[in-house]
DNA sequence: AGCACGCCGACT
DNA sequence: GTCGGCGTGCTC
């Protein structure tokens, strides 16, 4: 009570695994979950108790300077969640609480307009009888795990909804998750109408004092209801009784930066901890959880199906354009159709689904890519040393010259951007007016608002751009999609390729068609034959789920195994690869038959900000062994502090 | 991650 | 002769 001093555990930001021991100054109050200043090292750093009145083991003990909270700022289920996230992920405990920190740690997202739906909804609407019967489902059990696997329009979110209802009718909390900032601002307005002053909004666009304020509200109990973003997985509730993953495919739910937690993972995890039902829901759920509700006795999750569209009718028709029968950026059958559309008063928009991706080397006569025969992803052309590279294992071969599948001559490499696809729009269509969104456009802010506004309102004939252009698919007068290039997603070089383009497609049709049943929707693609287009475009989404998870098993892919990827990155190219062979020799030596190692390679992106890129992949099926044995090489192999590690628990995308 | 210490090259 | 490069080590 007096005399002895009291000792407790802090962490902090940085890449080295604590608990640092402390001592708290006579008179302070020091509890666990409280943030402190203390020197570290030669400076001084915010920390965060996470044990306290523990037993130093060692002799040199600094004090704590400052303590900041009068009242522990973080509860004990988010150090504890912080300390699983670190050993998940492979990053500290510091750095995982500061993840958690209300405008501490900050994300970078992406401020697209996402593609959900656009809840058109009531709460005094009468449900159909399959919403009906997913609602039932979700609420017979205070702590189930269900997959509201609906087409697009068919009320997912008024599901929801409903289901947050009953929660908050309950007494407790509920997270709602939505891939992008864009989609928060869509389903504010909604929610709130609903749920009042009860609802706390989290997205990195708030600044740091309003944050914390919607933290603070979260945390006081005043507010039960948390949406928003990534992030928003970490709000800080008592007894949460509902989350809710929305449009769950979405990579965004994957942080790029250390900790590369994914929100989808955190948010198993949290439902489980406490006790609470955890509902996702796309129109194009990930092969993951496809696999997850379809395989195992009894499944994972309880997947409930939307098969019908609330407004009726039945999406547009898709049609495919073979561009190696009509090779150009703007097929005739394209040209006619933009020409058709504008006469009949309607707009146009043409989706380039990526940024071209440069290294694109196919045969332009059939469309043949070289794949990897080990890794079966589409292996990328080298300019410079003229090779052909598998990015996973590294394998590299010479170009083709003549293509194998179909013997033509006509191979080389190409692509395009929008940039292209403008020009090409302006010379064949002078007189229509033309707006083009993409990245580089929208660097600007509020342009994407505008651009989109105008558009809205007839100032433009033809819209074209990448994702951002998606949520235009719904406006009234849009008579025309056409995807430029379907064949980009599958260029990409990742086992997930085929994945998002079928993906992509769906979406897109599913949006596009929702007010416009006399819609057109035009997919040009080298690849007619492509399972991934051709189930999109037939809808058979059934179909795509069983040949795809055949396909990844055999290829044994996730959800077949898990990846771990350690990136190592330099100004120093030849640095970077004595690291990364060196970390590789040692993993060689070590590993257990069950871990494979894919590489040490160059990344698809090889150089990024000046600094030269490698990986190595890991793959198992027996997920805790490799992630011990990743885990021990990290912590055992030295590495040049000049060369940094990235390491990757689950990554969603191999660039 | 930072920050300092320490040991080799071209410069006011 | 110094200023400064970045390789190495450390943080309760």
């Amino acid at each position: 009570m007096s005399g002895s001093p009291l000792y407790v555990d802090v962490v902090f930001s940085v890449p080295v695994e604590g608990p640092f021991t402390y001592a708290v100054p006579a008179g302070l109050e020091c509890p666990a979950g409280v943030r402190v200043t203390a020197g570290f090292g030669r400076r001084t750093l915010t920390g965060f108790v996470v044990s306290s009145d523990v037993t130093p083991t060692r002799s040199e003990i600094r004090e704590i300077n400052r303590v900041i909270d009068s009242e522990p700022f973080f509860s004990d289920e988010q150090v504890e969640l912080a300390q699983w996230i670190a050993r998940l992920y492979l990053c500290t405990t510091g750095e995982a609480l500061s993840a958690m920190l209300p405008g501490g740690r900050r994300e970078k997202e992406p401020d697209i307009p996402g593609v959900a739906d656009d809840p058109g909804n009531d709460a005094t609407l009468q449900l159909s009888a399959e919403q009906e019967h997913a609602l039932s489902r979700i609420l017979s059990s205070p702590a189930g795990r269900y997959y509201v696997d609906g087409v697009t329009g068919s009320g997912k979110t008024e599901v929801f909804l409903r289901a947050a209802e009953q929660t908050m009718a309950d007494g407790r909390g509920v997270v709602y998750l939505v891939p992008e900032i864009a989609l928060t601002h869509q389903l504010e307005a909604l929610v709130r109408s609903r749920f009042g002053t009860n609802v706390a909004v989290i997205h990195s666009r708030l600044t740091p004092s309003e944050r914390l304020s919607q933290w603070r509200r979260l945390r006081s109990g005043e507010s039960r209801f948390a949406l928003g973003a990534r992030s928003a997985v970490f709000a800080p509730m008592e007894d949460i009784g509902l989350v809710i993953v929305d449009e769950e495919h979405e990579g965004s739910y994957k942080s790029g930066s250390t900790p590369r937690y994914h929100a989808r993972q955190v948010a198993l995890y949290r439902a489980r901890r406490h006790g609470a039902r955890l509902v996702m829901g796309s129109a194009t759920p990930s092969v993951e959880a496809m696999q997850l509700m379809t395989q195992g006795e009894p499944p994972y999750f309880e997947r409930l199906r939307l098969t019908r569209r609330l407004a009726g009718g039945a999406p547009p028709a898709i049609s495919v354009i073979d561009l190696k029968t009509s090779p150009a950026i703007l097929s005739p059958q394209l040209r006619q159709a933009i020409r058709d559309t504008h006469s009949a008063g309607r707009q146009t928009i043409l989706f380039l689904n990526r940024r071209g991706f440069s290294h694109f080397f196919h045969c332009r006569s059939c469309g043949y890519q070289m794949t990897c025969r080990r890794c079966s992803v589409g292996m990328t052309y080298h300019k410079s040393r003229n090779r052909m590279i598998c990015h996973y294992c590294g394998f590299h071969t010479s170009p083709m010259q003549t293509c194998p599948e179909c013997g033509s001559l006509d191979v080389g490499y190409g692509g395009f951007g929008t940039e292209q696809v403008e020009e090409e729009v302006r010379t064949h269509f002078p007189d229509l007016r033309v707006a083009r969104l993409d990245t580089d456009v929208a660097a600007k802010k509020n342009i994407v608002k505008e651009v989109l506004d105008s558009f809205h309102g007839g100032s433009y004939d033809l819209l074209l751009g990448t994702q951002m252009v998606a949520k235009g698919l719904n406006f009234p007068k849009v008579g025309l999609v056409g995807i430029v290039l379907a064949d980009v997603g599958l260029s990409m070089p990742d086992f997930r390729a085929a994945e998002r383009t079928f993906s992509l497609i769906t979406q897109v049709a599913g949006r596009a068609g929702r007010y416009l049943p006399d819609g057109v929707v035009l997919v040009q693609t080298f690849h007619p034959q492509h399972s991934a287009i051709q189930a999109a475009i037939e809808g058979n989404t059934e179909g795509w789920y069983r040949a795809e998870l055949l396909e990844r098993k055999m290829l044994g892919f996730p959800p077949f195994s898990r990846l771990i990827r350690v990136v190592f990155r330099g100004k120093n190219a030849d640095r970077v690869r004595s690291d990364g062979d060196a970390f590789a020799a040692e993993a060689r030596r070590v590993l257990a038959s069950g871990t494979e190692m894919l590489g040490p390679s160059e990344c698809p992106l090889s150089v990024v900000n000046g600094s030269y890129r490698r990986h190595i992949l890991f793959r198992s099926s027996s997920f805790d062994l490799m992630h011990h044995e990743v885990a021990a090489l990290l912590a055992g192999v030295s590495s040049t502090p000049t060369v940094y590690r990235e390491v990757d628990v689950d990554p969603v995308a191999l660039l």
